[in-house]
DNA sequence: AGCTGCTATGACACCGATGTCATGACTTCG
DNA sequence: CGAAGTCATGACATCGGTGTCATAGCAGCT
């Protein structure tokens, strides 16, 4: 491989010219130049980053350390793809902004981070971002390094940065969307409650029947999925058959994720009903190969995954600036509901009696 | 940050004696190697990967370009995730053997490629892959280095070692074995036609059908995805009403992928027709998130992206090493037939009746 | 004793860039 | 016209490791 001397001696200047060529930091005629880009073309002449970082201290590049790729290959996972897209969203700011990205997959080991880090350390990262498969408490250990570090779809207990999916209020959302389109019967069967956000979109659940002034009633919100047995859906057969059996049946169900929405969907339909129009499903995380594409399309929630990613990066590229915007702690993000036709509307009616001047009670 | 100077200092011996401790390359005192050792921790010593490829000209580094990343923003792409397989299969077998990933994304647009692929080599990247998004024809221009490439899903016309799946072999193993279930009339909605993977699958279900002594019919094939244009279903709509119209319908319609199928199965439904009782599908890819979740499971051919991705990772690394295993032009993979109940077989009736002693023209 | 061979260690150059400083030629201004 | 400033360029040290070679101590053998 050419080195900067060869291109150098190619074009009869010294070597610190050469560099100045390439970084263009200060001045060089016009003739010098000329000669020297045309030695490097000829040379296939190409800078040593390594060689570069040496004085400058600056890799150009930055950690990235998920789960999301490995993690599929498991496809019922209950987390689904969704950090999938926050890595994404990374990718994409970093490349933006020149950096290059260095992916580590953990392999759903998180036993391996330790040594992922220090690989990463080893080559100089100016930042490292941690990206859970699923909201999640984490420690991480950087070894007392001062690299900047954002967490993403987790937190940890030092206030570290972290960019945190608002379950809570997306589930609150999309509840009080169902409420407001007639809905009172709302069941939902909800992922491992394991899960942090199990727990969260349980209570945003609960928030909004509170808010509409319906009763929470224990029988309609029920576990279709845990994440250590391979219960091979029959978690979700139980969960709808026991829901379908209540003396006031739900109108519409809430799935954990669109995942569960799919299957259920089969489930729903072998017991010969219809959606929507014998019973409503929505989902969870707007995945759209899946909202979209099934019949009838799935109403839904989106997570703006991307989003996070992307704002994860643009933190850790205000932290290697300099820039002291000290976001302690986690910042949360929420998105849209997505309507779709898996849910009616029970009040079309209502609201076109009431247009008419009848009352409804 | 500290370097191993510091350390040395630290512990009273040599830099060299670190860096002996370090890589274990010349036997050290016991008493020296707990002294280093000590002072490594105490200091937190990071040894550069940077300084250290300088002498020895290893980066660690392998560079990956693909677009399966940012691909998959478009959720209803006709090539859907396979390529994130090839991509975890490469990032398994490289992480096992101690390498480092470096991931590009093209962003969707190959206009990139060139400007990524210099990055890498800035890097030093001590092999290339390159992962298409779907199978075709490519140029990939590393500037006249020596550095190691391996094509995945695409080949080039240099004969440079790649990994192509078998379209035509899949197909026509999933044919066969629909044939060999008592299925002849056998519809095939393909992809754009413009994809060198719907040619080659096209001959694999021709070949099939000609092997079986049945009459190929062009009715039964049809273009049901078109690249350009966002069709939003509409092809899919007349290609399946298309079919069912002829004379002879179809007992089964195989798809270009299992998203097609997908959204077939709403179609067909909202038809009135059952599956697989009216009529069975079958899909491509063994996309398990579909294919397995879909009601009634899905019958599919797998193609082996995993695979892919390892054997193209472990002929990168043997590139490396300098095994000469000249695999020149492209090696050909394939997967197995998922057989499952969207599919019918026609012929049960028949084995029963043959046992029975019966005759069934 | 003298030689060989092994272990343990250090001195020093070197990898390929860039930062600092110096220098010569030329322009501009009082 | 001389001083000051700008432009263009080069010499040299330096970043943090590792390869090469030298050296000292000590055991084993003839």
């Amino acid at each position: 491989m050419a080195t900067i001397y060869d291109v150098a001696k190619a074009a009869s200047v010294s070597p610190k010219t050469v560099s100045r060529v390439l970084n263009g930091d200060a001045p060089v005629g016009r003739e010098t130049r000329k000669a020297v880009e045309a030695a490097m073309s000829e040379l296939g002449y190409v800078p040593s980053n390594a060689a570069r970082m040496m004085r400058s201290n600056r890799s150009g590049l930055i950690g990235l350390v998920t789960g999301a790729l490995s993690h599929k290959l498991e496809p019922m996972e209950p987390t689904g793809l969704p950090d999938l897209y926050i890595v994404q969203g990374i990718q994409k700011v970093m490349a933006d902004s020149g950096k290059t990205l260095i992916i580590a997959d953990t392999g759903g080991t998180s036993a391996k981070v330790p040594q992922l880090v220090r690989t990463f350390l080893q080559h100089r990262v100016e930042a490292l971002i941690y990206v859970a498969d699923y909201h999640q408490q984490v420690t991480l250990d950087t070894g007392a390094g001062n690299c900047p570090v954002v967490l993403v779809n987790c937190f940890d207990a030092d206030g570290t940065p972290a960019i945190l999916p608002d379950d809570e209020r997306c589930q609150f959302d999309l509840v009080t969307d169902l409420i407001r389109s007639g809905h009172e019967r709302i069941a939902y069967l909800t992922l491992d409650p394991a899960m942090v956000a199990t727990e969260l979109r349980s209570r945003g659940y609960r928030a909004a029947l509170e808010a509409a002034g319906i009763p929470y009633e224990g029988a309609l919100e029920i576990m279709a999925r845990k994440n250590v047995e391979d219960d091979d859906g029959r978690l979700l057969q139980r969960a709808l058959d026991s829901v379908l059996a209540l003396d006031g049946p739900p109108t519409v169900i809430c799935c954990g994720n669109d995942e569960m929405a799919l299957r259920l969907y089969g489930l729903i339909r072998s017991r010969g009903l219809r959606i929507p129009e014998d019973v409503s499903v929505a989902g969870f995380d707007n995945y759209r190969a899946i909202a979209e594409t099934l019949y009838p399309p799935l109403t839904t929630v989106e997570l703006p995954y991307l989003a996070m990613g992307q704002r994860a990066a643009e933190i850790a590229l205000g932290m290697i600036k300099g820039e002291d915007e000290q976001l302690v702690g986690p910042e949360m993000v929420q998105g849209p509901v997505h309507w779709r036709s898996s849910v009616t509307a029970l009040n079309s009616v209502t609201k076109l009696r009431s247009n008419t001047g009848s009352t409804f009670s």
